[in-house]
DNA sequence: CGATATGCCTGAACGTGGTTCACGAAGCAG
DNA sequence: CTGCTTCGTGAACCACGTTCAGGCATATCG
């Protein structure tokens, strides 16, 4: 009873989740609605909870997505920068650079609510772990001293930091902060963490 | 026709906001519910409407109360420390008492859907000004030659590192990052950024 | 292949929650 | 006291996520 139920339930999922995809670009998380998405996807509202839990898990598994293209992105910025310091530098600005361009997905990422069923799926941890390794290993050379301890540390320290100021400085898109004052802003002080 | 009616009116709102306050203190702002305000206050659901614009309108004055405390808190972390360095690290570590104190509200400060009506009320800009100004300060001690354009980018800069890293830090509480990491993550970003 | 069982899809219906509205009560002016 | 305005009331409206009874296609078995 398998291939063509299956089969079918995989399609409609695609179809959701690509569907949710466009939405949440254009119009933003908040305004995700089960019933559009079953017009998109060809389907009836109630169809939506066979294939998926919850809306939840709907943006969960375009999160999914955009967690590669981000890590592909992130992953491709720096060429073959030399100093460690450039190379952070570099990967931060692709990160912002993903963040402009998607802004409503990439926040999708972090305001999803953590707190509800499982604490949080395995690869969701793990996609957070492999663009933390792109920060640790730039980290290593530049701090050869430090324990793994101090390292993965540092380096959540850092992830956060540019988080932060991306974060902050698209919040206020309105009161105009230009993205070329946010690189400026990551680039001083990831300059100034790395030149000690 | 002002006093008395003025006067019931500005008791109302003065019950609903401190309603508000507590509710999203103990359940956060996503579980704020019109009903139970009117519930709390003695009031119609109806009567709110006369008394704020929107639901939306409550919480913002409660962001108002929030930021009034955090002011109050981080203004008094530094009694005379004299390195500008150590001064910005215990105003983050205020910070990040104040956030894990009063983690709902200080995310209700954040959570707030700033694209609608107004851009931003003017009180949210000044007093995020003054938040700033108590960071600028010791900056300023900290890099004499830097002109006022680059500290206020370095200023939002700062601030941002350290909200960043409270923020990723206070996530997922559940996975299991103390507070005294936290603490140690923004204290070696700050001395890193501060001894160049 | 036909009969029966199993699960799927449908869209109406439910529950919840913000917001509005018609109506009656309360304040105010003359 | 009378008319006018303004306010408070709670039922009603609307938008949504989610569920459910019933019909339909698919799968399984004889």
């Amino acid at each position: 009873m398998s291939t063509k139920s299956e089969q079918r339930k995989a399609e409609l999922r695609e179809r959701l989740v690509q569907s949710a995809k466009l939405r949440i670009e254009r119009d933003g998380m908040a305004a995700l609605r089960a019933r559009d998405l079953a017009k998109d996807a060809g389907c009836a509202v109630g169809a939506i909870y066979n294939a998926f839990e919850d809306l939840n898990a709907i943006v969960i598994a375009v999160n999914g997505l955009t967690f590669q293209a981000l890590g592909q992105t992130v992953r491709a910025s720096f060429d073959g920068a030399e100093p460690p310091v450039d190379r952070l530098i570099l990967m931060s600005h692709a990160y912002l650079g993903f963040a402009v361009e998607h802004t409503n997905l990439w926040r999708a990422l972090f305001d999803l609510d953590m707190s509800e069923d499982g604490p949080v799926p395995d690869w969701y941890r793990a996609a957070l772990a492999d663009l933390f390794a792109n920060i640790s290993r730039p980290l290593s050379e530049l701090f050869p001293d430090m324990t793994g301890e101090e390292l993965s540390l540092m380096t959540r320290a850092m992830f956060s930091s540019v988080h932060g100021i991306v974060l902050l400085g698209l919040q206020n898109r309105i009161s105009g902060v230009p993205p070329e004052q946010i690189e400026q802003m990551i680039a001083a002080v990831l300059r100034r963490i790395g030149n000690e």
